[in-house]
DNA sequence: AAAATAAAGGATATGTTTGTCTTTTATTGA
DNA sequence: TCAATAAAAGACAAACATATCCTTTATTTT
């Protein structure tokens, strides 16, 4: 099991590969999308579907139309990508499952753990999606399957 | 999504609580352990047979029988337990699900990422099962469900 | 208006994880 | 030896994640 569930990965793939494409005023297609990020093209239909309803990426029917990404948007955190699709339960909750979990009552994990969660979170609301295709752009960083 | 998979939880915690009881020199059943941890019963018993079988836990049959752990046992880390459960995959792989990621070819989350999987495999690996118990012992951690 | 395009939505299929139940095997104590 | 105990093992069921396919709706172009 890595972080993001298989979905949250096509996901991440998907929204970098669209703002890319934004940023070049190209409304882009499931099925191009799908081959390019390396995803089942139906799945990530679902996904995108939801990124949209969820006011992350934005789309247009017909010929000539896509999905693509506003500029308001691009200053959302990747956390809001990921909670859009694996919920909250990355940033929440105990490692160790117990409900009763808490800084006054703590497993034996919880500080050691709270401070890894801190810093996931800190990786994920620092970096909005445009830093994140920004990365891509200057060539520092890579998307290849 | 949390960390581990349910399993893992289910099995941290009753390593812990076996640990507890062979500190008093007492072996635990499946049913016991169950209740404590507050797990399904016949789930925890593949649990605890998988943990047998790679030699975290140990068994007996019969009456009087039951789960123990072994003083030497007490030596392995968490990191062993969590592997033994949910295999490498909290170790290995690339956040966002590329295979091709690596230290030349990154993907936009794989240094911030790389310090965040060396930290947990730092937590799980720098604390033995018997640390992980005695700090129940002394009564700074709960295992409250 | 008709045809083509592309997302939205719904139904179904497959696989994995989680959970339950029953039978078998080993061990102990009477 | 026999009955009781407890883990081991196997079959099954439910829930969820992942994946595929088909129909509907909206939009554009001809």
């Amino acid at each position: 099991m890595g972080l993001f569930s298989k979905s949250c990965e096509y996901g991440l793939r998907a929204v970098v590969y669209v703002a890319d494409a934004s940023a070049e005023g190209r409304k882009v297609g499931v099925k191009e999308v799908a081959e390019e990020i390396d995803s089942p093209v139906h799945f990530l239909a679902k996904i995108l579907q939801n990124l949209s309803k969820q006011g992350i990426l934005s789309s247009s029917k017909g010929p000539g139309g896509g999905f693509y990404i506003e500029k308001s948007a691009l200053d959302l955190s990747l956390a809001k990508v990921v909670e859009a699709i694996d919920g909250r339960s990355l940033f929440e909750g105990c490692a160790m499952g117990l409900k009763k979990c808490s800084a006054k009552k703590p497993c034996p994990l919880h500080n050691d753990f709270g401070l890894i969660r801190s810093k996931i979170t800190k990786m994920l609301e620092s970096q909005t999606i445009g830093d994140f295709r920004d990365n891509l752009l200057k060539v520092d960083y890579f998307l290849d399957t």
